[in-house]
DNA sequence: CAGGCCTACTCGTATAGACGAGTTGGCAAG
DNA sequence: CTTGCCAACTCGTCTATACGAGTAGGCCTG
């Protein structure tokens, strides 16, 4: 059993912050320096017990502290490790522009294959639904609708999760209906049908998950999701698609471009 | 002592669910269906202990996975209570357009009173600085840059704590290094400097707030924090603007509009 | 050598108890 | 009536202990 000895500094017991959380600074501080890397071990908590002198509740309580924060993640019968920072993708404000419509492969397809990453799309239910309050008034009170929800992982981790709605007397016995909607995806078929495409609205929040998202996104404890809805307008201002988005916050950048005008 | 009978079940002890997973589990689906209201006070720890037959850490234990969901806070002395949906602030994209900037007052101003509520700025700092890898970066390789920090409070609540990064060489000696930039915002002294804006990038991010941020934004545990970043360019595709952002997700939603074409 | 087992180490869950500190309301003293 | 104190209730911190369960590596057996 190593004795840490400068990675680490003492407990000051005069202080009025508690042990656990000069505990949790210190280690929080010296992950910060590159003490401790990515992926990286922290001392186990019988180490960190005898190093402070402290009960193994309060070693444990220092370390749900950095979890929340989303600093480290501990893995039964290996250790406490340091979160490593995934790649991120970034989702650019251009990418429904007709011109990636057009070249056959889905955006995130494209887009992983030139990152490197090896794309997945899996969970796919196409089905007939009764439109919530909220999809119902985004949609302009439309009532039954056609969802389509999809799961997108990279690399075999699920990064984003995602549903969309459109109204049925569109969507009904067109290809949207189908598993697999074409090249182009749905906005491509939508212009197909004379629905052509003006702009879209995205709204943005940021909010822990709630448990099944948790599951869905095999998320660590400590990641926000970013919950953006996007809805589709055609150039006679119908919103003809609502799309719910769930993504794991710490695997996207988004970026947009705003005129100045 | 009341024996909460029809809120809450009991503990299945063949589950393998934790039982403190399974009094989280019972909690947060009681809050879900309104059983317990907006800021209404949980049971107790100790009516919890007394209802379950269980220690008192397995139930602080499953308040504090509650607390990570941002679904209720601790308040010393008082209690557990659901914690409240703030009012959030609507950011849209088209917030920096030029006819809002010539209405004189900032934006955040104007739109807090429109919304009936109260805004306050504070812990203005000015000051020139070396700037950092990332913002010289963003500016075209500027080595000093003068520095513009501020906090926004809504009705006394901390909601946001922004940075912006000017080139020393646009910025010095102009009204923009004075405290108050005058009407309009120091976009509006940028454009009579002769920088008329062309277009802003905007980068977004959500993670898990550092311990400074919780600080200065009073966060409760379970808020995540929405950072942006934007970039203002001039019409001669020059950054001369680096603002960095970071909000208090649960007050916030952003709002983008994006051209189909 | 291959396979399975055993052991030591890891974190996960749960109990019981102790003391500290913030809050609230009632009661007693002035 | 007002003030101040006290008691009861709240969550916060910390200790000590116990057992369960996942992991990894070495050792033993076939």
């Amino acid at each position: 059993m190593t004795s840490l000895p400068s990675l680490l500094g003492d407990i000051d017991p005069t202080s009025d912050r508690a042990v656990f959380r000069q505990i949790a600074d210190q280690l929080r501080e010296a992950i910060d320096r590159g003490r401790f890397k990515e992926s990286e071990k922290l001392p186990s908590e019988a180490e960190l017990v005898e190093h402070y002198g402290v009960s193994r509740m309060t070693v444990r309580n220092s370390f749900s502290v950095l979890q929340g924060e989303g600093l480290v993640h501990a893995e039964h019968g290996k250790g406490v490790f340091v979160r490593p920072r995934p790649p991120v993708r970034r989702l650019a404000s251009d990418r429904f522009a007709r011109r990636h419509r057009e070249q056959g492969k889905s955006a995130f397809i494209v887009e992983a294959d030139a990152a490197g990453s090896h794309p997945q799309v899996d969970s796919l239910e196409v089905k007939e639904a009764k439109a919530s309050q909220d999809i119902s008034t985004r949609l302009g009170s439309v009532r039954r609708v056609l969802a389509r929800r999809r799961r997108y992982l990279l690399d075999g981790r699920p990064v984003e999760f995602a549903t969309s709605y459109l109204p049925l007397d569109i969507a009904r016995g067109t290809q949207i209906a189908e598993p697999n909607p074409g090249p182009g995806g749905i906005y491509a078929r939508l212009e197909e049908l004379g629905h052509h495409l003006d702009h879209f609205d995205e709204e943005i929040r940021a909010r822990m998950p709630a448990p099944s998202e948790v599951k869905t996104l095999r998320l660590a404890s400590g990641v926000p999701v970013i919950h953006l809805v996007r809805t589709a307008y055609d150039t006679e201002g119908r919103a003809v698609e609502v799309c719910d988005t769930v993504m794991a916050a710490d695997a996207y950048v988004l970026s947009y471009q705003l005129p100045a005008t």
